[in-house]
DNA sequence: ATGGCTATGTATACCGGGTATGTGTTCGGC
DNA sequence: GCCGAACACATACCCGGTATACATAGCCAT
């Protein structure tokens, strides 16, 4: 549903063609997300369908131009002030795999682990070197001035704060899994003592 | 993929049918990931048409077995030893709301990351409930807990830590707007006066 | 006992997200 | 003058996900 709304909010602000909506949505997120053009205009004439937006003839280049309607305007609001609901998040496949790992017989968790580890940190580093060079695209001033430079930068934080939580993720799970196997191994009768003091 | 490769370890364990895998994978994933049993079905058609599992008659219930593949046992501990790559993220909802608000005008940025902020913090206590109560099935037995409860347990904690990372990345998000606010009224005109307003 | 409720079990229709691909045009560089 | 890149639109297709239909079995309460 994101694209969805992503492209009814920039057609809030003026009425745009299709692969102009293409270039303004990459314009903010950069490479995170590139949005195949053909979905732009799937969503549009769905758009259509549903009267939050409606196709308003042609402009002088011959570009069909949509524009959106009130109910689309009445959706972007409460787009924008309904929070994206936590209580249905989206499957996350790393966190099927470890879950899976651990109950199935005969994989080795460890590994796996530490080997998402590294793809992480690897991407991290990814991050860090295009946050790097987003910044060296205006030279002098350390900040982004264009507030769609601003926003791919957000975006990319976004994407370093998730990988950093990936990582401690990982690392926690790691740790678990150690006190576990110790746990099983040492008292496998006796209510041992459930003392819970990770080192943070 | 995640369902698709997730039943296949299961099938890996042993041959089952289509309602007993949705159970399995729900005991290791909780309420997180309520899995809709048609998707098994499909995603089982899919994997006999791929040639990684195949339909080996009923059992003595009349339930249609699977039994997965020696080609599926390869996907299978493929999908274990291949990180899952952060080059292509799935689209982030919130980081997406976020960078469309700081770009198009008329959107109270900060009244979105503060609202935001709220969900993610109420989903967090959920989430914490929610550990508690799955600490307290195992109170009086002395058994180890379970892999699948482990397993649950564990997609807890990430949900745990990608709302913590989700949190910090707000107020990381609310700061940095606060700044450029500040430095935007402050030096509005330092060398290039073109690059401010050219609203494409 | 029977009517209703829940759990078990399978199957299909449908929609939206996402990708690949096909088809043109325009425009600048070699 | 030609070639490739960018521009622009459209469609086919697959997969994930949800809703729904359908059927049986057990259980509980009036």
């Amino acid at each position: 549903m994101s694209v969805k709304h992503a492209l009814l909010a920039l057609l809030e602000q003026q009425p745009m063609y299709g692969y102009q909506l293409r270039v303004e949505f990459e314009q903010r997120t950069g490479t995170t997300w590139p949005l195949n053009v053909g979905q732009v205009y799937t969503t549009l004439t769905r758009l259509e369908r549903d009267g939050l937006a409606s196709a308003e003839g042609e402009d002088a280049e011959g570009h069909l131009i949509y524009r959106i309607t009130d109910a689309g305007r009445d959706e972007v609001a409460t787009w924008f002030t309904t929070p994206v609901s936590r209580t249905q998040p989206p499957r996350d496949e790393l966190a099927i795999k470890l879950a899976l790992a651990v109950t199935v017989a005969g994989v080795d968790v460890g590994t796996v682990i530490q080997q998402q580890r590294s793809a992480t940190m690897a991407a991290l580093q990814d991050y860090t070197r295009l946050k790097r060079q987003a910044g060296s695209s205006t030279v002098a001033p350390a900040e982004p001035a264009e507030p769609a430079d601003l926003a791919w930068s957000l975006v990319l934080d976004s994407l370093v704060f998730g990988a950093e939580a990936e990582i401690r993720w990982l690392d926690h799970c790691e740790a678990r899994l150690r006190r576990a196997a110790v746990e099983r191994s040492a008292a496998p009768t006796t209510s041992a003592p459930a003392s819970e003091r990770s080192t943070r």
